[in-house]
DNA sequence: ACCTGAACACCGTTCAAGT
DNA sequence: ACCTGAACACCGTTCAAGT
């Protein structure tokens, strides 16, 4: 249906479309010419092949991302803040963040949060290669939490089920506990939790 | 190349080592038909379509992983322990994993490690809601952390690299953390920093 | 400079037919 | 019960040819 010349941009764009509704799975070379009422080839000649075509989508999403403002009294709220920031932003971008982990650019996403957290371990007193190893250990749990929930909701069906597997004999006679891990994570809460435990212990005065 | 009669578990082992060899990429149903000297069809007999065998592959990896032995004298330490083992465990099948992940099973693969870690927090004196999040927080923090290192590995070279971007003048006149920064990360002790950090929190005896 | 159709070398899956 | 080849409906990519 496209009259005029066709762009790169429209080109992605139809792409990025494609990928939203239906998944990366969806994003065919065929199916998308049809989007663009083009020949196929065409697309070769505005982006290149498929591989070169994913390559462009990621860096428009990640650079669409935007900036990330902390909020907070302490550094620690304030990273805590990041965090929370970081992880919304990859959740609203389910599909892309799935072609962006797949082609492993996930830890480019984190670029502007890492910069924001540079600022708050040298609010804190951290400097140097502590204030490194802070930043990178918050990065990977972040990011390692987003695509382990990513993956829960992906197969929110597992065999056998927790409920099955933690009857109450299993779990040492601790009802309780079994009930808690019969129940479907909070992973809010979770994520929340992990991320205070790291940040409080790693931006302690004298963590070794 | 296949005499005499063609066995489901002869499927799943040439399945397996196309995988094991050359990715998952690799596993199609001619390519795996040819390996095995048969037609591609009888492949549909003994074990199904391509998603029933991807699912039969990924069953038998789980089910192979063995046990985990906690060691070490305090509950913490125990943990770290089998945090690491089961790390060691995941970085052991990396092509594996990755199939798992793409099918949304990750977690079933922390299952003798989450029985460990009952075990563990028990010890340790808590039960009930606080020791199942305490078991899930660990699960989240290990399964995340293997994710992120495949992916760093799969892609090494990132564009901007660290090193251009953390110029002295970017990190806040700190010439020692851009150094830091733009060294390759030393993932294991990464792993073990943020481990101890966010058990020793969760298994303070006084923690919120 | 831009777009096209035809062709090539792949896929997974189905199905009727063989033994 | 087990195995087969032919056929179908898809893929991504190349390339010579058009305007």
């Amino acid at each position: 249906m496209a009259r005029g010349a066709l762009s790169r941009e429209e080109v992605l764009e139809a792409a990025a479309g494609l990928v939203r509704q239906h998944g990366p799975g969806a994003l065919t070379m065929r199916k998308l010419a049809a989007e663009l009422g083009t020949a196929v080839t065409s697309i070769y000649w505005h982006v290149g092949g498929r591989e070169a075509l994913l390559e462009a989508l990621v860096e428009r999403t990640v650079a669409g991302l935007g900036e990330i403002r902390p909020a907070g009294r302490t550094p620690e709220q304030r990273v805590v803040s990041v965090a929370r920031a970081l992880r919304r932003q990859l959740r609203d971008h389910p599909h892309l963040v799935a072609l962006v982990h797949e082609r492993g650019l996930t830890e480019r996403m984190f670029l502007p949060a890492q910069q924001a957290l540079v600022r708050e371990a040298h609010a804190a007193g951290l400097r140097g290669a502590r204030a490194a190893g802070f930043v990178r250990a918050v990065q990977f749990q972040v990011v390692g939490h987003v695509l382990v929930e990513r993956n829960r909701e992906r197969a929110p069906v597992q065999r056998p089920g927790e409920e099955e597997l933690w009857s109450a004999e299993a779990a040492g006679d601790d009802p309780a506990l079994a009930r808690a891990l019969a129940r479907p994570v909070d992973t809010e809460r979770l994520f929340v939790t992990a991320v205070r435990a790291l940040v409080g212990a790693l931006l302690a005065p004298r963590g070794k």
